[in-house]
DNA sequence: AGCCTCAAGATCGCATACAATCACCGAGCC
DNA sequence: GGCTCGGTGATTGTATGCGATCTTGAGGCT
């Protein structure tokens, strides 16, 4: 069995990241303690995990809350998020093996056939694409990021690549800019199969940073509503 | 006054960095309570928090034990530090003020003078270079981190900056190399003064890349002496 | 009316006690 | 003789209690 730590830390996240957690929220101690079933000791355990990881901000004696951000840091993540990716997908193109490519490849086609659901007037529309989209781009990128082999640049990601999940950008995405989305995918696995460090680093830099333009676009799905 | 938490870490910190340790020992939670003068649970935050920065690795039950890092990893890890000063510096030339650079010009000239020092006869040589560079050189970086005004790209560089301070690795630096660092202080300082980001992201990469190459050097100044 | 003071309640930080787990070691068995 | 299997000690993981600190609201003062 895993450790009550662990759990507890899981738990948070999948909440903050579900967004059952308001940006900015305050999270009480003991309020995780109930939801968690476990003592406040792992829970704070957690709590700091999750601030080092930014998904949380606690200041001493005065618990942590959700982080809240704004459009000008959306911005400056997905920059530091294009030149993190980047670099694991130009390490993963030298050290990827096949298996992995095959992977991939599963996960491209499994993608493209949600969005084509979505698009057909039988799929269910944006919720549906968002729950078949979004898994398997996450594995996707995880996938690349585990061939890149390096525990520290794993880390690194994770401080910027659960953020934007936070906001569940998926749905603001244009049918174009998605088309495009599938079709880096795609080109990034041609890359991989090259072994082009260069290439495989320019095309996910261009991806991530095409998704930053489809995310932090001025005036449009703004996190808070006001 | 600071909690118990920030005070347990920082002594562990300092201790790891400052050799007390040997990489790979083991260290028990109820050694660091003597040591810190507080109880185990801030002991745990704070090992918990090293061990999210790289610093020691905790295993389930096991507790934690000092990083030791092999050749192919630390050159893995300069050149993370190398996107990630470099990007930070670019950052830095475009929102780093007049205060700042002011600051930097100081720690050039103390720097400079420390190497002064050494190489003259008069000095004590690299024990009484490392107590005067590597204070300067930490600060110089720092006050270019936080030029960048970004906590995300911050918390990146914890995780690489610090590692290679454990190897202690300024000792093995020839003359010409600490030359060329001196030269590199300077050429950013002016990349600053002229707001050119480009020019200051290469200046930085160059700078970290070639510590690089003097401290993973085949054959010598391996970190345990055999 | 607005601001400051201050006390009560709530929450966090730390210490300690208990439970779970693991490593080590010796006895027994094949 | 080597291997496997429990027993024991040490160490980590978790729960809880107490003291410290912050927030909140009411009351009085300017």
């Amino acid at each position: 069995m895993s450790t009550a730590s662990a759990r507890a830390y899981d738990l948070i996240r999948s909440l903050i990241l579900e967004g059952r957690f308001a940006p900015g929220e305050r999270l009480k101690e003991e309020e995780l303690t109930d939801l968690c079933g476990v003592s406040r000791t792992p829970v704070r355990e957690g709590l700091r995990r999750l601030a080092i990881e930014g998904l949380v901000v606690v200041t001493p004696h005065q618990g942590a809350q959700v982080a809240a951000i704004g459009e000008g840091e959306l911005a400056e993540i997905y920059a530091l998020r294009a030149m993190i990716e980047g670099h694991a997908a130009g390490r993963a193109a030298v050290l990827i093996g096949d298996d992995d490519i095959a992977k991939l490849k599963a996960l491209a086609s499994e993608m493209e056939a949600a969005v084509a659901a979505a698009n057909s007037d039988l799929g269910g529309g944006a919720a549906e694409l968002n729950a078949r989209f979004t898994p398997a781009n996450s594995e996707f990128h995880r996938i690349i990021l585990d061939a890149a082999m390096s525990p520290r640049l794993a880390a690194m990601a994770a401080l910027v690549v659960e953020i934007p999940l936070i906001l569940r950008t998926l749905a603001r995405y244009s049918d174009a800019e998605l088309m495009r989305s599938l079709q880096h995918h795609r080109e990034l696995i041609a890359a991989f199969e090259a072994r082009d460090e260069d290439w495989a680093r320019s095309v996910m830099r261009s991806h991530v940073l095409a998704a930053s333009h489809a995310v932090v676009r001025p005036g449009v799905g703004r996190v808070q509503p006001d």
